[in-house]
DNA sequence: AATATTGTTCGTAATTTTACGAACTCAAAA
DNA sequence: TTTTGAGTTCGTAAAATTACGAACAATATT
């Protein structure tokens, strides 16, 4: 079965949806979100979690192209990823936009 | 830190994404949404993965709520969930919609 | 130069995910 | 009643995820 793989479109997409398949890193995201930048201490505050774990989470978050930080003087400022933010909204949109149930309007 | 948790918000659209979080599931998403309702097989034929794999991931989706399954003679049929479908839509519209950078229209 | 402050990285353990073949179930057909 | 077809479940192995404390950088402050 060499022949059949997966659209890029879903690769993309599926890469965006694991990063926020985490409560801890969908909190990181709205709280992101909200403010457009933040500290890292900031985002810890947040969190009932350990900074090592808030670190990890911020590097998938940042792997997946979602988020972006900058380091500043003692500080690192995250900040959310606005041409990826774009078009994982547009992925995100499109998918669920195709469903037959929509087309036949009988979801409203 | 017992004191700070996640919202349910953040647990449901992180639940929702993690079963969106692998390629194949997506496609089975997209296979499904495309044409509302098939069978396992029709399934199977699209992904290059075992079937018992296959499954694996059809029961993840259930669980997730975003597919329902019933038997049908021997065979299987598997759909999109609506109502979940729909909540999980609103679920990542609004999510996605938050952003200052859309508040802004810094965006288009 | 010594010392905080702010995060990251390392090492590690426990759990979950992903994948497969083999065995199994269960209804329908022969 | 045996057999076939369609999927699920089981057992299992390899890899990835999640979480933490401790150790480590790097810059500011004293």
């Amino acid at each position: 079965m060499e022949s059949k793989k997966y659209t890029l479109e879903q690769e993309q997409i599926a890469r965006f949806a694991k990063a926020m398949g985490h409560p801890a890193r969908m909190a990181i995201l709205e709280f992101l979100a909200r403010q457009d930048c933040c500290f890292f201490g900031d985002i810890h505050e947040e969190l009932p979690i350990a900074k090592a774990t808030v670190s990890q989470h911020l590097k998938e978050l940042k792997e997946a192209g979602l988020i972006q930080g900058e380091i500043e003087a003692p500080k690192v400022k995250y900040c959310i990823n606005r041409e990826n933010w774009k078009i994982a909204s547009m992925l995100f949109s499109n998918f669920f936009g195709q469903c037959v149930c929509k087309r036949e309007s009988c979801c409203e």
